[in-house]
DNA sequence: TAGTGGTCTAGACCACTAA
DNA sequence: TAGTGGTCTAGACCACTAA
């Protein structure tokens, strides 16, 4: 402790910063255990919440995760490749493969949990889809987990009335999925749109992703659209951002 | 207070979810005050810390901002749609208009300050432009700002050898920007790619982009390709993720 | 069982905002 | 000038982890 306050800076954003940079340089490595609680306090003379405090930072700044009863460590980062333009082609899910399998590269990407149900379109869903207020549609939530880890939670939207009886409404769609039983109905998408948006998750979905705090979402909303431009599906999708690159190839 | 503990959930985040349900339910709008640190401890009989931990919950999850010596005021959140695909068609810039001009809307959008410089490539970066380690770069560093407020960070490098002499190492690049002079350099870009990424901003990027605590940076890295498939430039862009959704329209 | 992060108190002083 | 959020202290107890 040389003076009263060296830099005009918070005590707490100075062991901060000195910890990011200690990280950034290799001291602390992925998975590797950071100085704790008590550790700081002792070593900058400082109360626990203060402590606490700069530790904070790190754990928004998404860098470092607090395990309880453990410690703190460093985050590593290993992001799925997910091409968003080649994975939708035709000849991915005509051929009877399903989108998401050219995701996984080798990787163990699984379908964790599905749910399908008929409900109630909600109001921007039903804009969406062209279909009047308080129509039905058909719902399918799906989990999906790779490695052991949930990164991805998807809702599709489809018009009741259009897929009933036909294998949408049943957990596993068959081969080609959604996409290719569109196409048997004569509805198959041959446009595509979506749009990215990002923020902090809400306690739902840091809790079925289980993501660690500082971790935003990627928010994928994608709409299928027919041969007459009509929208046939929507889906909307939440990402772990640590699990995901999303990647789009185009022309000028 | 009826009993010791009556859920078993902190009594922070019990404030924090009463808080966030009565922003949902309207009680408190867009741009609104929220009851402070004082009176959280009084209502609820919490110390400061207590009452600053759930304010800080609502902070954390970007939908709530704390305005120093005024007060916790609720977020509201009117974004910018960036059609990803149409701004890179070659009739945009191809005719004199910058690209960005086409995400406006008849919004503000200006660039607030341009910086131009030859550096060192990032290894990186050398790699993507496919440049031996080391080599020198064109490197123009800008900022965008929409009514008043910046949004965008945007960091392009192009191998210095390539443009030297030209526009494209000048603050002002002249009509349809640095894509058309690529083009009367020969290289005319047919072909993009765009990763995107997200995740809490460095302290740097929040500073620069005056983001509030819980909001997170898209990170778009795009890279332009000429007819012989080889890259020509690199733009490494951090975008305010309240003010931005990505769209990409595409066909199957 | 020793150590860890998580929660919480009851104070204090500060810079800043807005009336 | 009264009120606000931001920083900080020196304690306490808890559930949890890992040896």
């Amino acid at each position: 402790m040389s003076g009263r306050n060296t830099e005009r800076q918070p005590k707490y954003q100075r062991i901060a910063a000195e910890l990011r940079a200690a990280i950034e340089a290799g001291e602390y490595g992925p998975g590797e255990r950071l100085p704790g609680e008590n550790d700081l306090m002792a070593a900058h003379g400082v109360a626990r919440m203060t402590a606490r405090q700069a530790l904070g930072v790190l754990q928004a700044q998404g860098i470092v995760e607090a395990r309880k009863g453990a410690g703190v460590f460093v985050r590593d980062f290993k992001p799925i490749r997910r091409r968003g333009i080649e994975r939708l082609s035709h000849s991915q899910w005509g051929s009877g493969r399903s989108i998401w399998e050219a995701d996984a590269e080798g990787r163990d990407l699984v379908v964790d949990s599905v749910e399908v149900a008929e409900e109630e379109a909600p109001a921007v869903v039903a804009g969406m889809l062209d279909l009047p207020d308080g129509a039905r549609v058909c719902v399918r939530r799906r989990r999906f987990v790779l490695d052991g880890k949930p990164v991805l939670l998807s809702t599709s939207y489809l018009a009741a009335e259009l897929v009933a009886g036909t294998p949408i409404t049943q957990p596993d769609t068959g081969p080609g999925g959604t996409y290719a039983r569109l196409e048997d109905l004569g509805r198959k998408p041959v446009r595509f749109r979506e749009e990215i948006r990002s923020r902090m998750p809400s306690a739902e979905e840091a809790d079925r992703l289980a993501l660690p705090a500082g971790v935003p979402v990627m928010l994928v909303v994608r709409t299928a659209f027919d041969e007459e431009g009509v929208a046939v599906e929507v889906n909307e999708m939440a990402l772990d951002s640590s699990a995901y690159i999303l990647e789009y190839d185009f022309e000028a």
